[in-house]
DNA sequence: TGCTACCGAATGAACGTTCAGTTACTAAAT
DNA sequence: ATTTAGTAACTGAACGTTCATTCGGTAGCA
């Protein structure tokens, strides 16, 4: 088949079948079920959860449209995967920080890797924050979903910013609030001004600023 | 016609043409119209971007389908003007202050007005969420609209603040953020978690935070 | 032989938009 | 005062397209 050769020669980021065999399957994420994830957030970044057809999905994630169903039973199935998928990732790489560095040092290497992250990966932030303010989230509530615990590891460590009496002790969620409502607030200011980026000193004065504010005075 | 019939019946907050007879026209907006906006916000409250069509648009309306084009060129002209009118409504309310009060005074206010409005008003909050993580913000920044002075009433109230020496002299993005990004923020985390609701206590928190933050120490 | 991964044309439903027409009202003409 | 012509508001069935999903089938492997 013509179109067959034409995208064994277009793959790049997915490794042909025979290469790789399956020595552990399930403990890493499909291939496929990988492209069609990355293909799926590249075009939602781009055009929305509206204007992005499977059938483009799999064009990006060169795949048939029928595979898709193979690994998700609908298209909602996909992009609540998706989601786990993307604060999983999100969560693994914020919270690597020194264990012998004070809390305070510790707080904002937290609040810039999360900064960071999301400005060095705008689609998987793009995608978040949509999902966040659509009706997904809600009907990934409504199934209860044990396997986070992205949320315990953060009032894990607010709870020891707390008891050291370092920071003030107010609800988690003022707290969280405070964390993430500027990080996240930030970034969408300067992705939508694409002329100027977000500069250290931007960076700088918001983590200070925070601090200043939830810090014991 | 009885689908006519039963439709005169159901109007409740659209008043039938005859009583009010256009005075002024295009100074408010028409009754239609804003109908129109109404269901829209709602429906895209419950069910999203997608998920609302043009139909269902016009049944909650009380319109036909073919008034919608009247008013609206096409579905994302619907949605940019809705934008609009919803920034507009939220802004007007915000900024009403005394203006005999302190600076610190003023700034809680406005702060507090704006967490009230989106809490008394989900619609227009999630619509807004939606609208500015989407692609249709990026498509009403390439239409230059110059009609839209939101920003700079915000602009004009830090530097207020700032040349008074009352709070830091940061990037006018950075206190943005700092001061919008809490209170979206924590209002979609109640939004999501039903059982409980912002206390005052959680808003005086979280303001004092923010001002603790960026005044002058 | 059976099973899993995968394919992509076919299907049918849903959607945005159009359009031929009706209604309601205004204003000019009679 | 009544008719007439014109216009803006409005209607909803119909159209053409697009989309999510299905399904009959192939390929490779155990």
């Amino acid at each position: 088949m013509l179109t067959k050769e034409i995208k064994d020669e277009e793959i790049d980021f997915v490794e042909t079948k025979k290469k790789a065999s399956p020595p552990t399957p399930e403990i890493a994420t499909s291939q496929k079920k990988e492209a069609i994830f990355l293909s799926t957030l590249k075009l939602i970044h781009e055009y929305g959860f509206h204007g992005t057809p499977m059938s483009q999905i799999a064009l990006q994630a060169n795949v048939a449209t029928g595979t898709i169903y193979h690994y998700f039973t609908s298209k909602d199935e996909l992009i609540l995967e998706l989601f786990k998928y993307c604060r999983e990732k999100t969560n693994e790489h914020i919270f690597q920080f020194d264990e012998e560095a004070s809390y305070k040092e510790r707080f904002a290497s937290v609040w810039k890797r999360l900064v960071h992250y999301y400005v060095e990966n705008k689609e998987i932030f793009r995608f978040i924050e949509q999902f966040y303010s659509s009706p997904y989230y809600e009907l990934m509530q409504q199934r209860k979903d044990p396997s986070y615990y992205g949320v315990d590891r953060m009032r894990l460590f607010f709870k020891e910013g707390i008891d050291a009496g370092i920071i003030r002790d107010v609800n988690f969620f003022t707290l969280v609030s405070i964390f993430i409502g500027p990080a996240t607030s930030i970034i969408k200011h300067y992705k939508f001004n694409q002329f100027c980026k977000i500069t250290d000193q931007d960076r700088d004065d918001l983590i200070e600023i925070i601090w200043n504010g939830i810090k014991n005075q």
